[in-house]
RNA sequence: GUGGGCGUCGCCUAGCGGUUAAGGCGCCAGGUUGUGGCCCUGGAGACCGAGGGUUCAAAUCCCUCCGCCCACCCCA
C-alpha cells in the first residue's frame, strides 16, 4: 500500500472512467442548453459567511460538514458544500438583477462535505445544478423539474421516482414543528429507541422511521400541507396542475424536508427504484429568501442539484461499460533517424485531426506491433532510417489478416489513415 | 461521531504456525539482425497495512494503531 493516498472520501477519476463521465457531463450540459440555461462557474472557495448565512448554521452541512479555514490574510474561507449560495452571491455581485428576468444558469463542479464516506457519499462530490432566478411563478418550478427529469431521461436512468412537497415559509415550518412535537410528545415512550432519539434531534425524521411506519401516532401525525398559508397552497396547487398537464408522474410526499434552511415552498427529490440509504440522485427546491440573506434585494429563485457520482453509480449498474478511446495511427520509430522523422510525421497526421500514438524509440519492431495492437490503433506507420531518408513511411492496416503494407510519402499518410 | 467487515506484487486471488510467500491478469524481453493479434519461453515486480508481543519458529496467534469498505446519522 502506498504511503500517500488521495484524501479520505476523495477519489481519482481514471482514464477508464472518462467515457462515462464525459457522457454524463455532456448530457447535462446539452439538456441545460435545450432549456436555454447558460453556464456559470463560481469559485470552489467562498467567504465562509456565504454558506453560514444561507444554508443555516443549525444544519448538519454547516455545523459539522463544512471545510472551513483561514487563509494567510486571515480571511475565513470555506470549501463550497453546495452550489446555490455561490451562484446567488455572483447574481448579486454582477448585478444580474438588472438582466432580463429570470436569469437561467447551470453549473457543474466539485462540492466538499466533511462526512463519513460510504457508498454513494463522498467528501468531494460533483454536482450538476441549475438555478432559475427572478421568477416566482409555479411555471419556473415546473420548468426546472422538467429540465431535471429530461436529464435523467436522456441519460437513460430508468425507474426514477419524483416526490414533491411544499414546506411553505420558515414561519409555516415553525408552526408545523410545534404542532408535530405536541402531537408526538405523549407517544414518545411507545416509539422505537431510534425514533426517541430523532424526536430530540430532528422531529421530522420520526416520520421517516421504518420501524414506526405503522405506529398510530406516526400515521396520524399532522401534515405540513395543512399548515400552508393561502399563497403557498395556491402555488403548490399550480405546480401540481402544471405537472399533471405535462404528464410528469410524481407523488406528493409530505415528509420531504430538504436539509438546507433556505428552501421555501416547493421541494422535491428524484429517487431510483432500488432505493438504498444513499439513493437520492438529485433534489431541488424554491429559495425565495436566499438572495436577501446574502444582502441582495428580495428575489425569488428555484433550482436543483444532482450528484454525478450517484448517477454514474446507477448507470454502471444498468449498462455495460463504454469502449475506451483508441488512436487512429500508431507510429513505430526505428533506427537512428526514426524518432525525429516519426515526430514530424505525427505532427503532420495530427494536423489532419487524427489521433496519433508514438511508439517508444529503442524497442524492436515486434514490440512496436504489439503495442500498436494493445493500443487499438487502426493503422501502424513504420519510420526507420530508410523511410526517414526518403520522406516516407511504411503504412499498414491493423486488425485484419493479410493487410497490405505500402510505402507512403509522409504528406499522404493522413489521407491513407483517414476513415472513410 | 457510533457500530460491523476487510487489509498478501499495479489488479484479482492462494497460503491460515516451519514454503526460496504460489498462481492468473497486466507489464517487459526473447521465440526472424525491420512486421502484429494466438501460442511458447523467460524476466521484473510483495520488507504479506504499520508497530509491539507470544513462540525455537509468525503472512499465519494476541494487542494497539492506521487505512479502505459497509451501515447508522445526514445528504447529492
Amino acid at each position: 500500500m502506498a504511503d500517500l493516498q488521495a484524501p479520505r472520501g476523495m477519489h481519482d477519476l481514471l482514464p477508464e472512467d472518462e467515457a462515462l463521465w464525459r457522457f454524463v457531463r455532456d448530457t447535462c450540459e446539452r439538456v441545460a442548453g435545450l432549456f436555454d440555461y447558460r453556464m456559470i462557474s463560481t469559485p470552489m472557495v467562498e467567504d465562509a459567511s456565504v454558506f453560514l448565512r444561507t444554508v443555516g448554521d443549525e444544519s448538519d452541512i454547516v455545523s459539522k460538514e463544512m471545510y472551513v479555514f483561514e487563509d494567510r490574510g486571515k480571511e475565513r474561507l470555506a470549501l463550497r458544500p453546495e452550489g446555490t449560495a455561490g451562484v446567488c452571491r455572483a447574481y448579486i455581485e454582477h448585478g444580474m438583477g438588472s438582466w432580463p428576468q429570470p436569469v437561467r444558469l447551470y453549473y457543474f463542479g466539485p462540492m466538499f462535505r466533511y462526512d463519513r464516506p460510504q457508498a454513494g457519499r463522498y467528501r468531494q462530490l460533483t454536482q450538476f445544478g441549475v438555478e432559475c432566478i427572478g421568477d416566482a411563478s409555479a411555471a419556473a418550478d415546473v420548468e426546472v423539474i422538467e429540465l431535471q427529469r429530461t436529464v435523467y431521461e436522456e441519460l437513460g436512468l430508468n425507474d426514477i421516482t419524483l416526490r414533491i412537497n411544499s414546506i411553505g415559509t420558515a414561519a409555516t415550518r415553525r408552526r408545523y414543528l410545534d404542532a408535530l412535537t405536541e402531537h408526538l410528545l405523549p407517544h414518545v415512550p411507545t416509539l422505537s429507541h431510534d425514533s426517541q432519539r430523532r424526536f430530540e434531534t430532528n422531529v421530522l425524521r420520526v416520520l421517516d422511521s421504518k420501524e414506526d411506519a405503522g405506529h398510530p401516532a406516526v400515521q396520524g401525525a399532522p401534515s405540513i400541507l395543512d399548515f400552508l398559508d393561502e399563497g403557498d397552497a395556491t402555488h403548490f396547487a399550480e405546480v401540481r396542475g402544471l405537472l399533471d398537464r405535462l404528464g410528469v408522474a410524481y407523488e406528493v410526499d409530505p415528509r420531504i424536508v430538504r436539509g438546507l434552511d433556505y428552501y421555501a415552498r416547493t421541494v422535491w427529490e428524484f429517487e431510483p427504484a432500488d432505493g438504498g440509504g444513499q439513493s437520492t440522485v438529485g433534489a431541488g427546491g424554491r429559495y425565495d429568501g436566499l438572495i436577501e440573506l446574502l444582502g441582495g434585494p428580495h428575489t425569488p429563485g428555484v433550482g436543483f442539484a444532482t450528484g454525478i457520482e450517484r448517477i454514474v453509480l446507477n448507470l454502471r449498474e444498468q449498462s455495460a461499460p463504454t469502449a475506451a478511446a483508441s488512436p487512429d495511427l500508431f507510429i513505430a520509430p526505428l533506427g537512428e533517424a526514426g524518432p525525429a522523422a516519426a515526430m514530424r510525421l505525427a505532427r503532420e497526421v495530427r494536423s489532419g485531426g487524427l489521433a496519433v500514438r508514438l511508439g517508444m524509440p529503442g524497442r524492436g519492431l515486434r514490440a512496436q506491433f504489439r503495442s500498436a495492437e494493445t493500443a487499438g490503433a487502426r493503422f501502424i506507420a513504420i519510420v526507420g532510417d530508410t523511410e526517414a531518408e526518403r520522406g516516407t513511411a511504411q503504412v499498414k492496416a491493423l486488425g485484419l489478416d493479410g493487410a497490405e503494407q505500402q510505402e507512403v510519402v509522409m504528406q499522404d499518410v493522413a489521407l491513407v489513415v483517414m476513415p472513410r
